[in-house]
Formats: structure tokens, C-alpha cells, sequence
DNA sequence: TAGTGGTCTAGACCACCCT
DNA sequence: GGGTGGTCTAGACCACTAA
């Protein structure tokens, strides 16, 4: 039951940039450098890297080296611009109702399972600003498994996900989302400050997590006009 | 080196998947049976399957081998796939305007190079139906950089990027890409058969190629009431 | 128990980047 | 030229699955 050695590179490479040890644009150590300081060989270290490849944190240019890359601020695969592109612009969030043990709601856009609905939800919803415009209403769900004193607590860093991850090592393993444009409601349309009606675009995501039948439910209204949402990739395979 | 070999296994189980020959669910060749047969090591094989796996063709089970998998998406527009590679039997295509020679658009969303803007645009418009309901209208522009009689030819399958892959061997490299929830305009309206006005799905997309300089722009307009766009994501390294 | 994928080692040669 | 990542080999032992 041993942990393996690839993941424990990974794992410390990884909390490395998390914290700031690495930033952006930074070389990490070359990989004979790493597999020397761990006492391992090359190719597990590149097994370690390669998985920070695709989740990634880095990318690797032959010749040259690992280089930190910067995440964006993702919403499943999508991101805001602004949110990270834009250097300066002020991002923050605000609680509309601070996380409450509540019922699940009546209708709810995904199957629960059986744990789940006993459980119980845990609920909240925000309101995500760039330059103190509001962009992004969010109310997120999850069952109440687990999850001590989580409506007592404070966010770490204001990130629902570092949260769940420094707190209860709960990590995220996938997404299923599904994304439509709607007329906003009134509600909606004056958190937004937007006129109304104004075509709103609204996903439902639902995350999965390292926990069996536990997972992780927002909904999202944006406002698209000032900040699209965007998303970029690049098949790792061709140069 | 020509071409790395593992590329080779990895193309030709690639091809043999989308060709059908493996059908999802199916099993593969085991990592021995496939190392034997193309006279590899194991690792040389393992990695061309860990390809397969980070781009969704497949997963593994340790002690069963590696299953061919179901490829997502209702409507592939979040990932790089063309629309009818990605979609089922019911959907079908009609062109609005057929291929022609034309000049760039005074407003275009994306910046074009010098190599692009000199040699004109190749233009068409389509709009895309699900069991006879206009879902989405698509409109491409391409550069006309060495593509000999493509506005004469049809297309491959009914597909775009088939047909400039397998008539002028040009392969897409990656994608960026835009949303926005907008208001239909009257032309809009009137094609996917809404309501006017009535929020759309609102996407900008430019393709990358293989070809330096040559690439595929989109703007596609979706009716997302009734046909969602969806996604799904699963992080490969997790179990 | 036989076969599978998961992990790991210790080598090797290459193409690419920088100086 | 010296260092980097990219590719590849030939082994080894393990945990898991299925018959």
C-alpha cells in the first residue's frame, strides 16, 4: 500500500508551485538533477512530470527544460478571460448566502445516489467580480459526507476547491458539464446588473472527486458580454 | 528519425478505432501481445497507450487490459472535433452558402497574418440538424493557401475536416475558443427556427493546423433549449 | 495460476538549445 | 560542447483479475 515514488515527486513538485516556491516561467530542476535529489531513476521522474504535463502545471521544451506554466482560473475546461489574462484586474467573490446544511433541491439537474441524498446538502452561492463588476453568479451543492464544521469555516484563500483539498483532502478527478444560453430572470439579471431580459449562458457542472459517490455541484450564470468565457488547447502530441 | 515509433502504434490502434474494427468496449491487444507484433519494447507500447488514454480513446484496468471507450460529447464543440465525427446517425448538414473564393470580412474576430490576408479566404456557411431541427449554424473561413480546387470538390463524409485531412493531408493541432450567450439576430433566428429574439449559444473558434500559418476560423450559432452543449472531462491520472 | 497493467531500474542514443 | 528533454531497450517485481 505504498505510495509510488513517482507520485511522491509529483506531489512535492506540485506543492512546490502551489506555494510559490516555483512561479510562473520558472525552470524547474532538469530531470537528472531531480532524479539525483530523489534517489531515482530518470524515467520515473519523467513519469512524475508527465503527469504535471497533463494537469497542466508545466509545460517541457526539449534543449531548454520544464518550465512552470500558468493555470487559469478554470470553470471545468472553460475559464473567464480576465480572470487570469488580464494582469491587475482586481478579481473577488461574494457570499449572496454563506454555506447552510440545507435539503437537496426538488428539481436538480443530476442523479443523486442513495449516500448523497441522506446526507443531505451543503449549499452556498457567489458572486464572482472583475473590477467590481459582477460577472459570474455561482451556487454550488455537495453532500454533507464528511465534511466537519464545513459551514463553521472560512475559506482558504476564498477558493471553494483549496478548501476542500488543504481541509479534507478532497481533490478533483473530473467534470461533466453542459452548457446553454438562457433569458436571465429578474434575480439573476439584477445580481449581474444586467438589463432584463439579457441572454445569460448557464452551465450545470458536476466534479468528481478522489471520494466515491461524493461530488461536487455548481451552476453558473454568466454574464458573457464584457468577459467571454474562454478555453484553449493544444494537442501535446504535435509541436 | 522518421517518425517516433510509438507514433505508429499509437496511429494505427487510433485508426483501427475509429475505423470500428475495435468497438467500444472492446479489449485490446494486450501490452505484450502488442509489443510482439510491432517488435517494440513494453514501454515503447505503454506510451502510445497512455496517449490513447489522455485523449479519451481509452482506459485500463489493471489485470484486464485496455477497453475501448465511449468518445463524449453531445456536440463536440468544447473539444477539437469536427461536428459529424463526434455526433450519431441522425444529424445531417446543409449548406447555406457553398464554398466560394472571397475576400476577408472588414470586421473579423480573430488577427490574420500577412500570408492570409494576401491570399483571400474560402468561405461557406451550414446549418447543422438533429433529427430534422436546426441545432447550430456554422459559418468557416480558411485561408486559400494551397488548397487546389477545393470550393469544386465535395466534401469527405460531409465533413470539413476530414475532407482536409484526407485530400490535402492537413491535420488540426489545437483549438482556442470563445463563448457568449448573445441575442439572436432576425437572419439567425429565422434559420435555426426560433423565437425572435431568443438567447443563443454564441462560439468564435480558430483551429490550429499543421500547417504554419494556415488556419480554420469558425463562428458557430447554437440553438442550446433543446440540444445542450456538453463535456466531460476526466483527469487520466486519478486511479 | 496465468496473464494483465503498474511501477521501477540502468543503461543508450538522439535532436534541440544555449553559450 | 555540455546540458536538456525525447525516444527506446531489456530486464525486474508487484497487485490485480479471471478462470
Amino acid at each position: 500500500m505504498e505510495q509510488p515514488l513517482y507520485l511522491r515527486v509529483k506531489d512535492s513538485l506540485k506543492n512546490l508551485i502551489l506555494s510559490g516556491e516555483y512561479r510562473v516561467g520558472d525552470l524547474l530542476p532538469s530531470e537528472n538533477e531531480l532524479a539525483a535529489r530523489f534517489h531515482l531513476n530518470r524515467a520515473t521522474v519523467r513519469q512524475a512530470l508527465s503527469e504535471l504535463v497533463n494537469e497542466g502545471y508545466i509545460v517541457k521544451h526539449k534543449g531548454k527544460g520544464s518550465i512552470v506554466r500558468e493555470r487559469r482560473n478554470s470553470l471545468g475546461l472553460l475559464s473567464i478571460r480576465g480572470f487570469s489574462e488580464v494582469v491587475g484586474n482586481s478579481v473577488n467573490t461574494r457570499f449572496i448566502r454563506k454555506p447552510l446544511l440545507t435539503d437537496w433541491p426538488d428539481v436538480f439537474p443530476f442523479a443523486l445516489c442513495e449516500a448523497e441524498k441522506e446526507a443531505g446538502a451543503i449549499y452556498f452561492k457567489r458572486l464572482r467580480y472583475v473590477d467590481e463588476t459582477p460577472v459570474m453568479l455561482e451556487e454550488t451543492y455537495i453532500a454533507n459526507i464528511h465534511l466537519p464544521r464545513f459551514c463553521q469555516r472560512e475559506f482558504v484563500k476564498d477558493s471553494f476547491f483549496q478548501t476542500l483539498n488543504k481541509v479534507y483532502h478532497i481533490e478533483i478527478k473530473g467534470v461533466e458539464q453542459e452548457l446553454r444560453a438562457i433569458s436571465s430572470d429578474l434575480q439573476t439579471a439584477a445580481l449581474l446588473q444586467v438589463p432584463h431580459p439579457s441572454p445569460i449562458l448557464f452551465l450545470t457542472l458536476r466534479f468528481a472527486t478522489n471520494r466515491r459517490n461524493l461530488f461536487v455541484y455548481s451552476s453558473l450564470w454568466c454574464n458573457t458580454s464584457d468577459y467571454p468565457i474562454g478555453n484553449q488547447y493544444m494537442n501535446p502530441s504535435g509541436s
